[in-house]
DNA sequence: TCAATTTGACCATG
DNA sequence: CATGGTCAAATTGA
């Protein structure tokens, strides 16, 4: 299980990678308005918080992980890892002082439920790519109201190729910008319970270097984007208990 | 009219 | 039986 970190670091990273892409051909164009961008930013940043929580937290949290962190500046938004049932799936949440929707792809709201021992309700989410049977789902709960948090729940992989971002244009409704294409199959754990894949997939052993990841795009991102500025304020990994 | 959301019913699990 | 997760008909909104 040496790739526990490294699969999700990875993941958080290519999809920061097609964020910034997207973001630097916006840039380009001189499309450049709060409208079309934050959303970008947005999904940046969670995706460099959480593959940096991911670098410096290699354990799950323990219950006096915060002293510790208070000289790390672990981001605001913090992820865990854990086992998701028999079949050895696995989650990962992400908290937010927002319900933040644009974290990348199109989600579909299929349920919602008042959870026992919570003052909110929780609400279910399974990825809106259904051309292309993505079995992604997630799960949004506030789970603190002063100040608000609201943890999102990833559950199973994206089996769309193609993440997107529907942004309001001022001008002109709405318009689609395509991310470029994230290659999440090796790094996402399979939802689906009949797909004979799951095995081999969750077997693969994988190193930050088998990805091919553009340095430059890198670069200009740790230099032009401080990942714990702004709302980053103390937040560490010691979660109350849920239940 | 179509797509997304809401919401109560239903199902699986412990 | 209690609880969480999903389904699907009804509702809502663009």
């Amino acid at each position: 299980m040496s790739s526990y970190i490294d699969q999700k670091a990875v993941t958080a990273l290519l999809r920061g990678q097609g964020c910034a892409n997207s973001l630097k051909t916006l840039l380009e164009n001189r499309e450049i308005s709060p409208v079309t961008i934050e959303p970008l930013i947005n999904t940046i940043h969670d995706s460099f918080s959480l593959a940096l929580s991911s670098i410096k937290s290699p354990n799950p949290p323990s219950q006096h992980e915060s002293s510790q962190n208070m000289a790390g500046h672990v981001p605001r938004r913090s992820s865990k890892k854990t086992n998701y049932g028999a079949e050895g799936l696995e989650i990962y949440t992400v908290d937010s002082p927002t319900p933040r929707a644009d974290d990348g792809f199109n989600w579909r709201k299929y349920g919602q439920k008042k959870i026992k021992g919570s003052l909110h309700h929780r609400c279910y989410y399974r990825c809106n790519a259904k051309h292309q049977n993505c079995r992604a789902k997630k799960q949004v709960q506030k789970i603190e109201d002063s100040p608000p948090i609201y943890r999102a729940t990833y559950l199973g992989k994206h089996d769309c190729k193609a993440p997107a971002f529907v942004v309001k244009d001022d001008t002109d409704g709405s318009k689609m910008i395509k991310l470029d294409q994230v290659v999440s199959e090796p790094v996402m754990p399979q939802l689906g319970m009949e797909d004979q894949t799951t095995d081999h997939i969750m077997n693969q052993d994988f190193d930050i270097n088998d990805f091919v990841v553009d340095v430059d795009e890198d670069q200009f991102w740790a230099s032009q984007y401080h990942p714990f500025s702004s709302e980053d304020f103390m937040f560490f990994e010691s979660f109350p208990a849920l239940d």
